[in-house]
DNA sequence: TGTGTCAAGGAGCATT
DNA sequence: AATGCTCCTTGACACA
């Protein structure tokens, strides 16, 4: 399998956009800014990691940010339902913890056990935890391509004139805008080219 | 309240 | 049989 290395300024622009998303997980008691970016690019460069990072605490793991210690958003991994059924728990892995997956991920897409026992002990995570991260991300990655290609023979046609009114190649470039994450609700057989489901 | 994102669940497959 | 992969799907969560 061939791994593509991205030129650095994706990288740098994407790394930012995952910083930015992932503030999400603890926004709500921790309020952290984009301005954290480079404040937390330099502490991780000047200091161990390991030391950053909070202990996990089972399986299910908690993870919390030590940039601020009090926000363990999901505090309980697993909790029970007013059914009486066990509730499944979402680990919103810390900033640090996906600045590094990502910076791995950018680096080699696959890792062998050595590498992912490493990683996961580097970020305080269970290696099934690295493991299936890396598979969601090699998936979504895939996906974003797909999407991207795709659009990008939509423009091109509509570069070329090729027959379709403005309404409808619109109508595509807003559909590709808005499902650009669900490319399997695409129907590519349609008469009128792609269609949604 | 609807929607997007994410970690995890799970089916099905390949490899060892 | 065990393991890891892809390809969705699910359920939790944050936000407009």
């Amino acid at each position: 399998m061939s791994d593509t290395v991205k030129p650095v300024t994706s990288f740098l622009i994407e790394d930012i956009l995952s910083i930015k998303d992932s503030t999400r997980f603890n926004s709500n008691c921790c309020s952290q800014k984009m301005d954290r970016c480079s404040q937390w690019k330099e502490e991780e460069e000047s200091e161990e990691l390991s030391t950053k990072l909070c202990p996990q605490e089972a399986a299910y793991g908690v993870q919390t940010d030590t940039l601020d210690s009090s926000c363990s958003s999901s505090s309980d991994a697993r909790s029970f339902s007013s059914t009486g059924k066990q509730k499944r728990s979402r680990a919103a892995f810390t900033h640090l913890q996906v600045l590094e997956l990502e910076k791995k991920f950018n680096h080699q897409k696959y890792l062998s056990a050595p590498e992912r026992a490493h990683l996961a002990s580097t970020l305080r995570l269970t290696e099934t935890q690295v493991k299936i991260w890396f598979q969601n991300r090699r998936y979504k990655t895939k996906r974003k391509q797909q999407t991207s290609e795709f659009c990008k023979d939509v423009y091109k046609a509509e570069g070329l004139g090729l027959r379709e009114d403005l309404v409808r190649s619109s109508l595509i470039t807003s559909f590709c805008k808005a499902y650009q994450y669900r490319p399997y609700l695409w129907d590519y057989s349609g008469p009128w080219g792609p269609m949604l489901w």
